[in-house]
DNA sequence: TATAAAAATGTAATCGATTTCATTATAAAA
DNA sequence: TTTTATAATGAAATCGATTACATTTTTATA
């Protein structure tokens, strides 16, 4: 495979005439330019990215960290983080890191060793120390699931006032006995949308039941079935139940089904994320719709301006209430 | 940030010793490591992959080629390459095409351009003789879906077979009216399959009705709703479907039951894949289980082998039916 | 036509590592 | 102690591009 040397001397030009026709400068005649393409052409000539990265101290790789594939919730940001980085002339790489300290830090590593020029993490509460050191010297920007007390630059919801609608929108069609589905509350979304939850109740006078409220150490299907279970053998049943993902909510859609109750004339259900089987269910899922696309999207604006070295503030996007059958009557 | 001249400085040895710490020879002094590793850690030195990269002429990063993300069909394929890959200290990056030529020679350059050693495809149908092309001088294996006629290495499984057995099941279980609910013939695995299940219905004295296969331009959930749409409107409506992937498979189950009809109980339903959510549905989906995980082991494992230059064979991998509610009374 | 300014091109340093070959230090053998 | 074999280290080339600066060629101006 012929490199830029080989290229000069087919062309009978220097290498740095090359490597301008190569960059689009202007300064070349059309002449020559037309000779040196020629002879990229004869020789089938790519320009290795290995060197021009070195030379210029950059790969134009971003690391988008994410806690597992199979939640669906990430499919469309990584779409709107996509959609950016191409259009700079970035490419990006997906990791999965399964929550787990020893992957993160694999990905990390290729940062610290200029493999990739910068880092969107959707779950920064894997090693909250080691990310902060790593944001001392490299580009990182935490994207809907974030840490506050990092410094790190965000983009995300208003969690809280997300959950209080959901919650509100649950009172408004009559609901007053409601369950909380709710992730661990390490997670600081899960304290906001707690408290969403909590200010919903009050407002409209009704008291808190602590056992409405059911945590859950993962967001998956099996675990909306599990919480779901707890919930069905309340004495003082709800009628409601809020789950804090969509996959939570589809987990409990399927054991209220298999109880024999109906949604939503028994339970009322909703879910959160708006991921696309949420509209594949029997029935629908209302559910809380985050604009990922855009969510995306801001994350690799700002991921880009940090690497230029610019300095970024964080972000709240709003978010929408998705009504669907889970909760029509 | 510290490069390996300063750490060599700081230590008061050459860059070649300290080269030799870094990638752990065994000639280096006792002593004099000490020295190397104090600076290297008092400098907080990480050594660039760029440079490393640009004199080995390698990147050690594998490029996973899929159609789209959301199909939850690749989760565990790519978890089985991942798993390969990091153990032989390859990175992979994931890279969606939503089958557009375009969007695939993005990636296609990344490997000609020496920033990735090889490609994973699994939509090599995009586009084969640029896909061909580039086989001939980069490393290149197909998983999965795959073109028989390129010469490019692929591991998949019997989709005649699976077909085959799927389709007898349904037979055994005392169906005759059988529906195929299929991809467009333009895929080689969609070919294969309705020969499979031709095979069957000969095999067992059905006469094969044409209007009892439906051709979907896409194997999403959406499709399998239109087409079970067009299968329930048939005068002779057949008692049961064989869907070709398990979204259209739960679009089907989702429109039977619009429909007022009993999943199996008026019209059975088999898949094809297992992935997560065929476990989710209510009722639990039939579905063939490719052995995905293992699958992407082997395609790595292929994949490392021809990057090193050796030559590799094609793989053909067992599957499974897994019998669950969809088919059972 | 001579001279100055602008455009085109080339030379060589550089990015940060690895690695060959030469050299020096150390241990073993005579 | 001297010689020889071996281990440890260093100097410098190399990977393949970009780019500052120097030089040559061309064009414009007087």
């Amino acid at each position: 495979m012929a490199n830029i040397q080989q290229v000069a001397k087919q062309a009978g030009v220097s290498v740095a005439t090359v490597s301008r026709v190569l960059n689009g400068q202007n300064t070349v005649s059309a002449k020559t330019k037309m000779r040196v393409e020629e002879a990229i052409k004869k020789l089938n000539y790519e320009p290795s990215l290995l060197g021009r990265n070195l030379r210029t101290s950059e790969s134009r790789l971003l690391l988008i960290l994410i806690p597992t594939i199979s939640n669906p919730f990430y499919l469309e940001i990584i779409k709107g983080i996509e959609q950016v980085a191409i259009s700079q002339n970035y490419n990006i790489l997906l990791c999965e890191t399964d929550s787990n300290p020893q992957k993160e830090n694999i990905y990390f590593d290729l940062v610290r060793k200029k493999m990739a020029d910068g880092i969107i993490t959707m779950d920064p509460a894997v090693n909250v120390e080691t990310l902060k050191k790593l944001a001392e010297n490299y580009a990182v920007i935490q994207c809907s699931e974030y840490e506050e007390c990092t410094g790190i630059p965000y983009v995300t919801i208003d969690n809280e006032e997300a959950s209080y609608r959901a919650v509100k929108h649950l009172i408004q069609i009559g609901h007053h006995k409601i369950a909380l589905m709710n992730a661990d509350e390490k997670y600081l979304f899960a304290r906001l949308r707690k408290m969403g939850y909590k200010r919903a109740l009050e407002e409209n006078g009704i008291t808190l039941k602590n056992e409405y409220i059911i945590s859950t150490s993962n967001l998956g299907f099996e675990n909306g079935q599990y919480a779901m279970k707890k919930i069905l053998n309340l004495q003082d049943r709800p009628t409601a139940v809020f789950a804090v993902s969509d996959l939570l909510a589809i987990g409990a859609l399927k054991e209220i089904n298999i109880a024999g109750l109906h949604v939503p004339n028994d339970i009322a259900v909703v879910g959160f994320d708006k991921i696309d089987f949420s509209n594949m269910t029997n029935p629908t899922l209302t559910t809380i719709a985050q604009p990922m696309r855009k969510m995306g999207n801001v994350a690799a604006r700002m991921l880009i301006e940090k690497i230029k070295g610019e300095e970024v503030e964080s972000i709240i996007l709003d978010h929408e209430l998705v009504i669907r059958e889970s909760t029509s009557r």
